[in-house]
DNA sequence: GTCTATACAGGGATAGAC
DNA sequence: GTCTATCCCTGTATAGAC
């Protein structure tokens, strides 16, 4: 994600990206972000008009890249059970594969420049909404809001997720289990 | 929580996290909390060394507070399905009586303040454990590493109170409903 | 214990040359 | 497009009187 640094746009952002994930936003100054770059602090506003606007670019390009690679790797068709299962696994992959792209996501949701901007997975709200949809339409899901069979998709995934980059290494059995105990609290 | 204004040291304590809360860390400035408070911002430094010192004792009172809160409330015995749904309300209503203090947590456990810093619920890590611990016993509980499961305790939990402090109601039968949900993902 | 006044550093942002 | 130099402001923290 953001690992397209062929323009000094995208090099800032992604410095400043790495920077928040691993001082957190009071650290990223315009020097700090310079440095990184090797440019100078005057040339990023040649980029970005402000601070602000710089990390809300980020968000949204992190946002729309997290969407596009999950959505490159869901293949329709395939059992209810196995769209949830494949959901889960994109979304994990999409973020284990960039752990600096996901604190920073983390953070800035956290941050009150988040303001009116919806949540990171917001892409993915459709496609939990269809699966839902259908899996109630079948039968096989409990008729409970969106909002409270959401609670029990994104949440233990994020968290399981910040464990895996604190350190936890978790077994293909875990992750199997994992999904498994979502589809357990979604399933009638 | 954070609720005993008696003396000048809590008077900070609470508008400092109020401040946050409401405005972030950035806008957390020593000018503000001794506007809050009607203190001199030189005062602030008779009470603590400086606003790190201020925010990780904040979050030390806040863990403590919501752990007797929810402990108190906890009553032995009952079945193990009982159990359960008695800590996730202890919690939930914990959180819910204030909500400020719950902003301020999810806010600190996101900053590099937090650092070493155990999690908000680090408390309640013994009763989710002894809980598991018995459910495997008695067969009713997946076995399950303990990391896995208490994902799907807390982390939805988190987020339905995230939801209600935006504004989201809840009716009665939806939180019956998360928990049997959440019970649901560890029951075998 | 609290206030006023102030020192000091650092950060965001701009001007203007190259 | 990038750099250097600089302005201005804000924020933390301290000194010292009351």
């Amino acid at each position: 994600m953001l690992d397209d640094l062929s323009t000094t746009r995208n090099r800032i952002m992604r410095a400043a990206l790495d920077l928040v994930a691993t001082e957190g936003f009071a650290a990223t100054t315009t020097a700090a972000i310079a440095r990184q770059t090797g440019l100078a602090e005057g040339t990023l506003y040649r980029h970005f008009p402000g601070k602000d606007a710089l990390f809300l670019a980020i968000y949204r390009q992190l946002k729309q890249e997290v969407f596009e690679t999950v959505q490159a790797k869901t293949v329709p068709g395939g059992s209810l059970r196995d769209r949830f299962g494949q959901l889960w696994m994109g979304v994990w992959h999409a973020y284990l594969s960039d752990p600096a792209a996901f604190t920073y996501g983390q953070r800035f949701a956290e941050s009150p420049l988040s303001g009116s901007e919806g949540a990171a997975h917001e892409g993915f709200h459709q496609h939990v909404t269809d699966l839902m949809q259908d899996g109630k339409d079948a039968g096989l899901i409990k008729p409970l809001p969106g909002a409270v069979l959401r609670a029990f998709f994104f949440p233990p995934l994020v968290s399981m997720l910040k464990q895996a980059l604190a350190g936890h290494v978790w077994s293909g059995s875990d992750i199997d289990a994992a999904i498994e105990a979502a589809w357990d609290s979604w399933a009638v």
